[in-house]
DNA sequence: TGTACATCAGTGAACGCGCGTTCACTGATGTAC
DNA sequence: TGTACATCAGTGAACGCGCGTTCACTGATGTAC
């Protein structure tokens, strides 16, 4: 919480919007719901009075929304970061993957709040997508590059993937429910989660030893 | 909504507790959140006031509970009704799966109010537990019955599977995030549901063809 | 250099709402005499 | 068989709360003359 802060300058359209933005983040991992997010509480955790942000957002929702594409993009970020495009392609699969997890452990609730409720940022109640559609829309970068990676495994030889489309999906679903459920169950008496993690990848991504 | 009732009778003491119960769970499917289940919604619900509810519950806190223990003994008995015990054990195996996927599916609500948040029912606070422990206590039944059927696979020679929890942990992790992310995403572009939750039970529990 | 003014970031009071929970109560029903 | 009474399922008003949103406003700051 800030106690006091000073105006900001003239210009400053974008000062207060990301405050408003962090002090929303900051809701969001204190408490692991987007329900937290009021209005109320973003304002005093920036600073300021509640109706100051309806300059920088249409409602509550345009502010919950920010904070899930912040994430998401933190998210992209990360795997980006930590994927190196000339390393040996199984290397650069288990180090996505582990990167995936790590951050989905380390920061719950902006998991959650990406991937646990909806996802409707991008269309709302539109048909599905085909899977080229799906691959080229930019909101697909977190899973275009497990495909790419699992795509690189088959090209070196490394993986028998027959459809890595397939198989990066399989894979996806394994990592989300691995994350969610260590999460949500931490009293399950859960297997090491490096060797757990390695069978996930050698099975899904069908990767040869 | 019931819009008239009768009191109930003198000894009734269930009768309007299931009653709330089951405004409840109604309550979950439509919205799809337990923050959806307030007392005065729930007591709208079952055609009463709102205060009756303290009759039967010590507070809000305990109708959610009850509702969540409801849905999850529900997804218990759809598995053992459909699971032969003397059946092929690959064919129990797969149907046991598809049952869950089915639940999850049909009911998303119920499935995430039981495995979506906390799992705080059982000990709130504690340490883990070890692997014989969870398997012996009676709220882990959904799991048990994975672990049964892929060591009844490994015991007919079907499965190469050295380590029935290690690999009943990993296909679970996978049929929950497959459940979870197919729900929250239905825009993604899917493979057929029963190659993937084919490939999901082979290659995790290790099944030889 | 000095002053009037337009701009605009942010305020503070107010609205109506639904909530959990409390409390004193009502009135039908079964039972004791 | 008739009547007084205890039981208890359920009511209705009220409390204090935090919420999203609106509205008219204030007061510091940059700018035009």
């Amino acid at each position: 919480v800030i106690s006091s802060r000073e105006r900001n300058a003239r210009g400053s359209g974008g000062r207060l919007r990301d405050e408003i933005v962090t002090s929303a983040l900051a809701l969001l991992d204190e408490t692991g719901s987007t329900d937290a997010i009021t209005l109320r509480a973003v304002a005093r955790g920036a600073g300021i009075t509640a109706p100051s942000i309806y300059a920088h957002f249409a409602d509550r929702e345009a502010v919950v929304e920010a904070v899930v594409e912040e994430s998401f993009q933190l998210l992209s970020d990360s795997l980006h970061a930590v994927i190196d495009p000339v390393a040996d392609p199984v290397d650069r699969l288990h180090v996505g993957c582990r990167e995936y997890l790590r951050f989905a452990a380390e920061m719950p609730h902006r998991y959650l709040a990406i991937f646990g409720h909806g996802w409707d940022h991008r269309d709302p109640a539109q048909a599905a997508m085909t899977q080229a559609e799906f691959i080229d829309d930019p909101g697909s970068e977190a899973f275009r590059i497990l495909v790419d990676c699992i795509a690189g495994c088959v090209a070196a030889g490394r993986s028998t993937s027959t459809d890595a489309f397939f198989d990066a999906a399989a894979l996806w679903s394994a990592l989300h429910g691995y994350s969610t459920l260590h999460t949500n169950l931490p009293h399950f008496p859960w297997p090491d989660d490096a060797d757990l993690l390695s069978a996930l990848i050698d099975r899904l991504a069908k990767l040869t030893q």
